[in-house]
DNA sequence: TTTACTTTTGACAAATAATGTCAAGATATA
DNA sequence: TATATCTTGACATTATTTGTCAAAAGTAAA
């Protein structure tokens, strides 16, 4: 289980591409993908999905990723965390179904 | 199916409880409670906390209400959501073992 | 160790978003 | 109509997020 952050560092020293590198590449400063990558800092949308062009990665597979991390970064310091993920998925497919 | 206003608003008029009643009870402009219960804006956490209490409701339900409601509408738009939700669950359940 | 290079850190500024306030408008009811 | 409640929207305030930068720390080769 990975988090969000160590997947793309992951994906970019494998590919051998440096921070100033891949920041070049969505247009961002170096210390943002730092943070981004250690976790400190939460990415932005566009950012993810730059990051997936630059890195090469199926964008839809990080995009989940992204948002399961904000997510679960959300709650999970709440005892009742899974209750609230299960509440919330009653609640996506009832409302999208309900308009 | 009810979302976290339409729960707050049923209760406070079950109880014969105008706005501005519960308004000073949890310390707030009336527009405000009047924004939350029709979903047009979130609440605070601590105004969960406060309403509970002026509704006598069980703080524990309807913070998981409040939460879950928060995370179904940052995901609802998402093709992926029940995805996301599946992996925030794997997540949760992992960083809590793994610290 | 020195040098050259990469990454991390933290202070600060700028931008964006959340929250609160208020008064006027709308709605309902007697 | 008169009274009371609720809603709306513009605006101010506050909080949070995001970006920038330079210095510090880490890394590896000569």
């Amino acid at each position: 289980m990975n988090r969000f952050g160590d997947i793309i560092r992951k994906k970019r020293e494998g590919k051998g591409v440096l921070l100033r590198q891949l920041a070049a590449m969505i247009d961002v400063d170096a210390a943002i993908i730092s943070k981004i990558e250690r976790g400190e800092r939460k990415a932005r949308r566009e950012q993810v999905e730059r990051i997936a062009e630059a890195l090469d990665m199926d964008k839809k597979k990080l995009m989940i990723e992204y948002l399961s991390d904000n997510i679960a970064y959300e709650i999970i310091a709440e005892d009742s965390a899974m209750d609230v993920l299960k509440v919330a998925e009653d609640k996506v497919k009832y409302f999208r179904q309900n308009k």
